[in-house]
DNA sequence: TGCACTTTCGCAACAGCGTTGCCAAAGTGG
DNA sequence: CCACTTTGGCAACGCTGTTGCGAAAGTGCA
């Protein structure tokens, strides 16, 4: 590691932990005792940050016999991110500030088989118009870290937009942004997503499955229990898939195929699924939603992310996408009574692996695609 | 991260590409180009391990026109660990140098019922045997990191000891280095293996599940395709169960309970398992060995290790454990082949995930353990 | 054989990082 | 009002990796 490196590695840690405290804020010295550094240096790095305009004071702790700590905290609006929610038949983009917070959002339909110019041009359009409306008269420069391009290109006075983040459903390659399979339309297959829109709007893209921009949301929301810990993310919607998130950094594979969760075997002899195999979670699971059988589709659902919770021994499961949003106690009690039952015969020390529902609903994808880019200032290497 | 982090922080990572090199060797300028580093700061960096006794010049390119490399090696002998494999019948105790080549073993038959004291006295007994033996005179000294306890206490005159890694079967607690339930040994839950363990040998002492030590010795051994890269250990023997190394480090969980791979539901209404469940890969495929099915016993295996290949999108499934030594073509053909359908019909980019026998054979959880306190020293945040 | 050239590597000076020593600021409590 | 505690900034410092320059050690051509 670099001394530059240094300098921006510990920028970021203390911006991570900035944001963390949110509105309540945190004083040096807390930051000095969380991140091993003495108090000193956190005061040069906070003076850094502020001259910057990414950290403010804000008030006063109560003294405690001595003079008052002053507490800081992040100055959110310094800096945003657009996040890009494309699925087949729809798209949401919203702009989120450095806090993560929506400041801007716009929905509308798509349709993915009209070819890629027509669809580039819908989400520019509408990515452009997220951002031009709330960012215009903002001026201030929130210059990011080695990668930042500077804005005043593509986007209108946009000075503080880190970049857009595109999440989708098909398989892909994340690192380069190229899209493989998008089922039933062959055209896309290919297709360098990430470098096209990249080229359009003048900001730095990055692209990634629809789970992984969930997971990285939810990690960063801090309903999974904080940095360095390890949740599950099933999204049970038109099919079944998960986000993994191990050790605080989503896990995508080499290929950006993990999170295949919807075809793991659970019935040898199964019913045959699309994927040519026996038995997926999937087949089984749909299959009960769609007799209307939840309760059915919940136990499937429950081994399923049982056999994940036993290889991996993540954390939290959350269960989210339209199906478990129409019943979701119903989903999160049989999930929930599975997994119990499974730790009970186990003896598991502390208990079950907990089952909640996803915050955010149906924009925790576009949340999360934002995040893609606003994650790596804060210090967590998962972009 | 502090300035005494970074420097330390940079001679593990020098440190883990001279082992890395082997005999061949590496020159200060191909470790600057790996490290981000200037060719200076490298030089520095080798001139403190030179200092140390932990590298050496070790010969010269053939020059490409001007000076020639001086090539630097890893000095191997300038530091030991010992690795002890507890299984429940047998003891194996190997001695290894920083490269990793066994240099002393001993093994020797054990009954884990005896009680605590009468096992902690075997084990301790071969570790003095097998690290005094080789280690009287050598007295050059080789301090580690930060947390090196220096030699001199309970082995005698052994210097350059690192510290012991003990692996065994049951569930237990890494971080704290306490057993839960070893199955059939009641008296033996919630044991304080390794405090017990290091007050009697005055080392450092470190314990993991076997499996894990087994994955972390094949991450190191370079068989799986060089560091930041993921892949399964699958281990059939008396049970069934995984090391799971995700980019680069070994995944335990909060509750070190990752890897069990055994008690996957692959059919639901399937045989009972004595863990509870019904249709567990365990019972499944330990049934059909038990019939003399290797065929059987090879599908079973390999659609959950689909099953595991979809979820993490790893690079490599390795197989070990005594029953796949007793017919290890017959394991990775079957296993390989489950994987490569799966991998035609799905159309994975790249072809299906490649399968092989790990390497070391009965070794391998031993020589891992040894891993368990080398790692630290070469860069690899996984002990 | 001699010289020009290339490449490697170390010494010395340097900029920048976090650290230490010291002091002003801003509270509490007697 | 003063003693005391605690916070946070200023200046000097040690140490990091970096830059500038030169010696060392080869190759290749005249």
């Amino acid at each position: 590691m670099n001394l530059g490196a240094l300098r921006s590695h510990n920028a970021a840690l203390v911006l991570g932990l900035l944001r963390d405290a949110g509105a309540e804020g945190i004083s040096r010295l807390e930051l000095a005792e969380r991140t091993g550094l003495t108090p000193q240096a956190v005061s040069k790095i906070t003076a850094r940050l502020r001259e910057r305009g990414l950290a403010a004071e804000a008030g006063r702790r109560a003294s405690t016999g001595g003079k008052p700590r002053t507490v800081l905290r992040l100055v959110p609006e310094a800096g945003h991110a657009v996040g890009v929610h494309l699925d087949r038949d729809e798209l949401r983009v919203v702009l989120v500030d450095l806090d993560g917070a929506v400041v801007a959002e716009r929905c509308a339909e798509l349709d993915l088989g009209a070819g890629a110019e027509a669809v580039l041009g819908a989400v520019s359009a509408a990515v452009r118009t997220v951002a031009a409306g709330s960012l215009a008269g903002s001026g201030s420069p929130a210059a990011g870290g080695k990668g930042s391009t500077g804005g005043g290109g593509g986007l209108g006075g946009a000075g503080t937009l880190v970049g857009v983040g595109v999440a989708l459903p098909g398989p892909l390659d994340h690192a380069r942004g190229v899209l493989h399979r998008v089922t039933g339309f062959p055209e896309w297959d290919g297709f360098p997503l990430r470098d096209a829109l990249a080229q359009r709007l003048a900001v730095p893209v990055v692209v990634d499955k629809d789970t992984n921009a969930a997971a990285l949301g939810l990690a960063v929301c801090g309903e999974t229990g904080g940095a360095g810990r390890s949740f599950a993310y099933l999204h049970l919607g038109t099919g079944l898939g998960a986000g993994l998130v191990i050790g605080g950094s989503v896990h995508r594979g080499a290929r950006t195929g993990a999170g295949e969760f919807g075809h793991q075997v659970i019935q040898l002899d199964g019913p045959l699924c699309e994927c040519g195999n026996r038995g997926c979670v999937e087949v089984l699971c749909l299959g009960a939603v769609a007799r209307g059988d939840v309760g059915e589709a919940a136990r499937v659902l429950g081994v399923a992310a049982g056999n994940l919770v036993g290889l991996l021994d993540i954390d939290v499961v959350l269960l989210g996408g339209r199906t478990v949003a129409g019943a979701p106690e119903a989903y999160v009690r049989g999930v929930g009574e599975v997994l119990g039952a499974r730790a009970r015969r186990e003896g598991v020390r502390g208990g079950a692996v907990p089952v909640r529902v996803a915050p955010r609903g149906e924009r925790v994808v576009a949340e999360g695609a934002a995040q893609l880019l606003l994650a790596p200032l804060f210090g967590r290497g998962d972009a």
